[in-house]
DNA sequence: CACCATCACTTGATTAGTCAAGTTAAATAA
DNA sequence: TTATTTAACTTGACTAATCAAGTGATGGTG
């Protein structure tokens, strides 16, 4: 063993800096009473409000049940508002929910981008985005391969 | 609202892809009734064999109760062994470990890189690589930033 | 007009991980 | 030699997600 790919290579580091600057990410959230799940959350309701929760699922890449019960948790805190429209529930910003993101969206914007820019240029930043760009497209329509 | 920085374009580009691509790989993995995870752990062990918990631990960027956990339950189905050696455990694969891993490692490793192959060429494939352990290693040594 | 299928969402059971307190063995100090 | 500290690992309580079964409202069909 082991001939390991380019792509296995990258694969993991992938791996290994998500789970990690996720970690740092959580713990830096914390002044704000939130996670890194939630923020991302309040961000696509800020964002593309009003939508259902089918919707929202699947931007944030989280199964039906998952969504029920974090929402449930950000309207018990009073972030968000779902009103039942027709037999779909509308999920809204409240106020609370508007001004929590107010204040945690630039510092949680720089908190990310600060990963990159320490270490990248300008340049390489757009490199990396648009590479990955395509790379995240295509997983998006990949299908399992045969046994 | 919302100007978006590069950093955070990526940040959320990396996320969405490892997370989908994660489900995926633990779908893939099902064939040899193994998660991403524990096919993370038995790799790691292959390489460094024999090593402690808390080296492992490290390595795979999971807290020690983790590390321990998942260990019974490797250890539950015969793929690893841990040895009291002084006051640490000592840990290594088994002959069964061994097997599955060498019946899983290449078509995992291919499953993986072909979310690269896909759709980037070798020579940027290797820019990604660069790119992405300049960024992790950045990850690595981050504190976080004050109050 | 009553029945059935479907869609959007919720919920019980399970899994995998975190954190912090607990356990045990070894090393060090008195 | 006993007593204390430390290191490595485990465990109980909790959190967050998955999957699959359940619920209830809408809309179509015989």
């Amino acid at each position: 063993m082991r001939n390991n790919t380019i792509g296995s290579l990258i694969w993991l580091r992938l791996m290994r800096f998500t789970t990690q600057s996720n970690q740092l990410s959580n713990e830096f959230l914390k002044r704000f009473d939130l996670t890194t799940a939630q923020f991302d959350v309040l961000m696509q309701i800020s964002v593309y409000q009003p939508l259902t929760q089918s919707e929202l699922a699947e931007k944030v890449t989280v199964t039906q049940g998952g969504i029920s019960r974090m929402l449930v948790r950000l309207e018990k805190e009073g972030y968000i508002e779902r009103k039942q429209d027709w037999k779909t529930k509308t999920i809204s910003l409240t106020e609370k929910g508007e001004a929590v993101l107010e204040q945690a969206f630039p510092e949680q914007l720089a908190f990310q981008s600060s990963f990159f820019d320490e270490v990248l240029s300008e340049e390489e930043q757009k490199t990396l985005y648009t590479l990955m760009t395509r790379v995240h497209k295509n997983s998006q329509k990949k299908e399992l391969p045969p046994e």
